[in-house]
DNA sequence: CTGAAAGCGCTAACAT
DNA sequence: ATGTTAGCGCTTTCAG
């Protein structure tokens, strides 16, 4: 229980120097000594010397810090991503504050005013699902503070966004069932409001269009990718007369919950509906049949966005330039859509 | 981009006033004048005063933070203890600082130094997978910082910790199992260093020993709980003569994995091998069949643990005292255990 | 009710 | 190679 913090004047006046000596000693001036460095450092150990950060960023004026801010942590992907920037950020000297917003939009706008409380040097940010606008972020922009964001992203105002192409991956879902023969496709997605879910719903109507399957309203499902909603999907499908005869579903966990009920109800997965889900989590090969899904590369993502961020706040490089970025994705496909016997 | 910080200074001169009543005022001290404080509170709005958190900190010698220290986040548990922790610290008026290991003691290690670096009042956490030693902590125990462990804890040393009694949870699981006429009763676990591990173990082996069946070594089965990990195990079971009639499996993921390689191979569960989880994830009923499993409660054992810690903070509570928190948990019965027909 | 002033621990410009 | 010193922005004691 030695309560009393260590500082370097302590160091200082029990090795009778001075404190800017041990302050360059500390860290690792060329210009010290050598001897008086390593007698400094074992003095530090041996007295149990921790930097006041607070002290130092208060002189420095800044924190050598960056800000996620994400909309949750109970996702592979985000996780994925989260890795991609550890690795990047810890490589580059930065701590990371990791804030989540449950999905919400005033906690994301109190994630926000935190991380700029904190000061954070930078910020790779998602939206969260119900975010009505980017105010939030403006304070950031005005202290010069550099935002990245990444995945749920909006593309006015020329932020720096890194994104896979969502309107390429629903084109590619829906002509990739269109090829298993489906006429009447299904597609269950979430609020049109965020670039993922709105681009992806542009891919599969026009992936209809170009295939000459009329677009039918009546086959789209608006809802909140929770469990419950999964199950009131379902449900609605079963109501269809005619059922569809395939659905492109914007989540694999609401797929996966969707296929749960529909089996229940005695539909046959994939030969009456066959189903393409998003994100290729986990589930996708626990459940049965296994699910076809669009790759979603967490971890590319991640790295690129805390590069471009770290290279900014570096100097050497500048995402005022940059607008957006675009991941590779691809299709994943397994049984859950293989309504025709694949062809040898 | 009005870049420089508006500080009490600026304030004070604009209002010919001196920063001491600014201070007071910002902070609500009521023996400032109310007409005063109004100026001020207007004035530092518009002047989009921001409170300097190291300035602050550096005269307090606290940082009104909480450190929170996890071995993972992707994971429905975790994310539930989150949860319950941010709602109290919240409340408190804590922040929290999370960090996540990805189940690696090396990490570990780092973050809690980063934690103690960035002088946290109190720590939360859970230990990693391959934690050796309790070293680590010892820093926050020398500084008076309190530490209040869950679910994966070391009782040793009297720390304090909230915990489920992995025991009588273990013992559950298996008597369930037995109560099913299950007999060769196989039980994959992780590390027995970790507690919850080797508690749930011991329960296990308790259960056999009161129903008079024999324990035997080669029914048990350690690894690292990852997918491919799951894959071996049930290659491993597969190849067993005779066949273990039920398996009781330390983790649901694990035993979701399990069950699918075990289903690939023409085995029926719960026919040929009834199967009992751990943690109540949402796989859990996403599997075919849903998965039997002990509900681990999450949210709970972070509002306890986080209620604990903010108390003895506050000077209300001392954790001293306490040594032992035991969350109250229990066993849920779905179809992947139910291998009599239930008796109406 | 308000003000003056000291000091939290550190860094860096300047001086030697 | 080392030392002196002036702040960084805030809180709080002491004095009015």
């Amino acid at each position: 229980m030695k309560d009393k913090e260590v500082t370097i004047y302590d160091i200082a006046s029990a090795l009778n120097i001075s404190i800017a000596t041990v302050s360059r000693a500390l860290k690792n001036d060329p210009v010290v000594n050598k001897r008086t460095k390593k007698k400094i450092f074992d003095l530090a150990d041996q007295m149990g010397y921790r930097v006041n950060q607070f002290a130092r960023n208060l002189r420095n004026q800044r924190t050598n810090t960056v800000g996620m801010l994400v909309p949750k942590l109970n996702s592979n992907f985000i996780n994925s991503v989260l890795a991609g920037v550890e690795k990047v950020t810890t490589e580059a000297g930065y701590d990371l504050i990791i804030a989540h917003s449950s999905e919400s939009y005033i906690k994301e706008v109190a994630n926000a005013k935190n991380l700029f409380d904190k000061r954070v040097d930078g910020v790779i940010a998602s939206l969260s699902f119900d975010t009505k606008n980017l105010d939030h972020f403006k304070v950031f922009k005005d202290k010069g503070v550099p935002v990245i964001f990444f995945d749920r992203v909006e593309q006015e105002g020329n932020n720096t966004v890194v994104i896979i192409d969502n309107y390429k991956c629903g084109y590619l879902a829906t002509q990739h069932l269109i090829e298993q023969d489906c006429k009447r496709i299904l597609h269950i997605t979430s609020s049109l409001k965020r670039n993922v879910y709105s681009d992806r719903f542009k891919g599969y109507q026009d992936a209809l269009f170009d295939n000459g399957i009329p677009y039918d309203e009546n086959l789209v499902i608006i809802n909140d990718l929770s469990e419950r909603a999964g199950i009131e999907s379902a449900m609605q499908i079963l109501k269809m007369d005619p059922l569809p005869d395939a659905a492109f579903i914007t989540n694999d966990f609401l797929a996966a919950v969707c296929m749960r009920t529909l089996k229940e109800n005695g539909i046959r997965i994939p030969e009456d509906i066959a189903i393409v889900g998003f994100n290729n989590d986990t589930i996708c090969t626990l459940v049965e049949p296994a699910l076809t899904t669009i790759n979603y590369p967490g971890i590319d993502m991640g790295e690129v966005a805390a590069r471009n961020l770290v290279n900014h706040l570096k100097g050497t490089g500048n995402i005022q330039n940059t607008n957006t970025i675009i991941i590779r994705s691809n299709l994943i496909i397994r049984k859950s859509s293989l309504k025709k016997k694949p062809v040898i």
